[in-house]
DNA sequence: TATTCACAGGATTTCGAAAACATATCTATT
DNA sequence: AATAGATATGTTTTCGAAATCCTGTGAATA
């Protein structure tokens, strides 16, 4: 469904919300940790993040990830598009070149509408309610 | 979502479906050209869902593919379980390790509701439902 | 101002899905 | 029985996502 790039993107933009701040800023090493990802995939991903105003970052000592306020509040849908692009939400389910209504696939009428929830889970869902969870122990980045 | 050997691999059933019979076999060629799908690599495809008596198939002059009755009336997932497992119905939307109810990833509640629907989707659709629409003109296996 | 720490960014390598190839096997037809 | 036409099967190649490596750049601190 998502690209790795997206699922490492999401995991991490979670983790630094709920545990960085603008004083408190969040290292790779500490982030690839904690979400179990390959370091400098990671670093990379980051990068896009970052040039997409999601996330922001300091370089040098004390550098690291953080989140402002506007950052927090934004829906996990950004990441996908910054990572994925569109695709996601308007590609044909089963393969087709483009997915239209004038020449749908058999399953087009069934699978728009999960293609729909698909956008209305990362649209209404924000980094800052994803992170909430992770503090109150009702979340997770990792397994095991 | 699904493979590309998934795809092709429902697009050249529901073909089968709606344009041969046990009398007029289906052969390779045919297949692709109409699913817009690689020949060598469909073939492959075609050998497992042959496998798992999805569909059948004839050997030599005159050979191809068909369905008979009760293949005809089999669900899309059939397809789904033969060519990419069940990773789909019961893995982790952000790409956690494990999806479990215990330590659940944020989006678990929002995603497994999803992940159902495309069970269901796949679950309820019959070969012949499908290739029935392609028949009546309302539904499409390639674009153009 | 020199040094060190941590992110930024380009170049490269790895790996597995996707695709192509070559050969074997089976069957209708002559 | 020989032949031609079709799928079956094992091997190899291609290609792009995923992952790594290496060097550049900015900022804090001593
Ligand atoms: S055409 Fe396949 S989902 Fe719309
Ligand atoms: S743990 Fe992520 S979907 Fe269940």
């Amino acid at each position: 469904m998502f690209s790795k790039s997206c699922e490492y993107a999401i995991r991490a933009a979670i983790y630094i919300s709920a545990e960085g701040s603008m004083e408190k800023k969040i290292g790779i090493d500490d982030i690839c940790e904690h979400i179990e990802a390959p370091k400098h995939f990671t670093a990379k991903i980051l990068q896009i993040l970052t040039r997409n105003k999601i996330v922001s970052s300091q370089k040098g000592v004390n550098g690291g990830f953080y989140l402002d306020k506007k950052q927090n509040n934004k829906p996990l849908i950004e990441i996908v598009y910054a990572t994925d692009g569109s695709d996601v939400f308007c590609g044909c389910g089963i393969g087709l070149k483009e997915c239209s209504e004038s020449e749908p696939c058999p399953l087009h009428e069934k699978f728009k509408g999960i293609r729909a929830n698909i956008r209305s889970m990362v649209e209404e869902s924000t980094i800052e309610e994803m992170a909430k969870k992770l503090t109150k122990g009702n979340g997770f980045l990792r397994v095991e």
